[in-house]
DNA sequence: GTCTATATACTGATAGAC
DNA sequence: GTCTATCAGTATATAGAC
């Protein structure tokens, strides 16, 4: 027996879906329980309101991320575990596009009633990057710059993810792992072009 | 003397603002005529709908990135173009917020009213990183590679710096760059960690 | 070119039958 | 727990004076 109804579930997998597609401000409720088969009535019944129904689907969402995230970095020793996690959020993002399109376009958002939630959660992944580089890097390492190489990690995965399910679905998801860690291998900056 | 008129330009400053805050749906064009200054007719007579305010916003910020983008890859050659464009890419974001925060949530919508015009003007930012990558690569490289490493420095970019005037602003810029570059210089691949 | 005033449609949310 | 019907507020956009 599942531990929400069907009906709730109906009505997040609507509104998932059409947050993806026109943003969760040009999502009416009216659309959303439309699509879920279900009365408007029906909706307000199971969530309190729009916020507390979005607040619901993008703290799971994160909350998800965020251990996927922990299990990939503890799968695996030192830079293994950097690659097993963008590898573990590429499946995610493969997994569930409409989510991860939908919490792209919200992770920035700082006055959203869900804002503060959003914000603790957005660290707890952030903070998980963190941890797996934390021991990769040289000991003078200025400290601020631990969060900004892990929002660097984490956004490439993201933007690389998005564009892969966008522009080129077909690619197998092996390659898209290995494009976005080859860019960390240091071979780009191999002095001169590589051919010379 | 401007090429656009001075209501029209705090019309435009008004509306990005407001955008950057509460999103583009969120946004009303009474709260932009208002913070504009101006009376909501005026508004509608300088930008015939709020698509099209919105529109003329986006692709002139994406334009102007492909544009910086492309003159910091021509400064310089081999890798040193791509810390160039990674540097440019954080002055441009640093020095305007909130067109960086409209696009990171703009840039992945497919069913705008833009989105055709957003679409050529995104492929042409994420082109002069490929360009820029292209001489770096070795030979042997999968042909899909390159958008996908050109997406994912640019979203590291893009994630860095929001992160950064975010929630640690006081960080020097060439830091900020340093540690998103640092990424890429393979040192954090270096077999066990770097202490041992 | 800018204003005020208003038309028209839609939105989040609620009341109450079943 | 789900439905229909509806309220009250607000949104985009327009008309027409100045």
């Amino acid at each position: 027996m599942p531990r929400i109804s069907a009906t709730k579930e109906a009505i997040l997998a609507a509104a998932l879906e059409l947050g993806a597609l026109h943003g969760i401000s040009g999502t009416t409720m009216d659309e959303v329980s439309e699509r879920a088969g279900v009365a408007k009535g029906s909706v307000y019944y199971n969530f309190s309101s729009k916020d507390r129904l979005f607040e619901e689907l993008l703290t799971a969402g994160v909350s998800s991320l965020s251990s996927a995230l922990r299990n990939a970095r503890l799968s695996a020793p030192g830079f293994a575990g950097i690659e097993a996690m963008v590898a573990a959020m590429l499946a995610l993002i493969a997994g569930n596009r409409a989510l991860a399109k939908l919490m792209a376009a919200e992770i920035f958002r700082t006055d959203r009633p869900w804002q503060v939630s959003m914000a603790v959660l957005r660290r707890e992944a952030l903070s998980e990057f963190e941890a797996g580089l934390a021991p990769l890097v040289p000991a003078g390492t200025p400290r601020g710059s631990l969060p900004l190489m892990a929002a660097g990690i984490f956004g490439a995965t993201l933007m690389g993810g998005l564009e892969w399910l966008l522009f080129s679905p077909d690619t197998p998801a092996a390659d898209v792992s290995a494009a976005i860690l080859f860019t960390y291998s240091g071979k780009l900056d191999a002095g001169t072009p590589p051919t010379a």
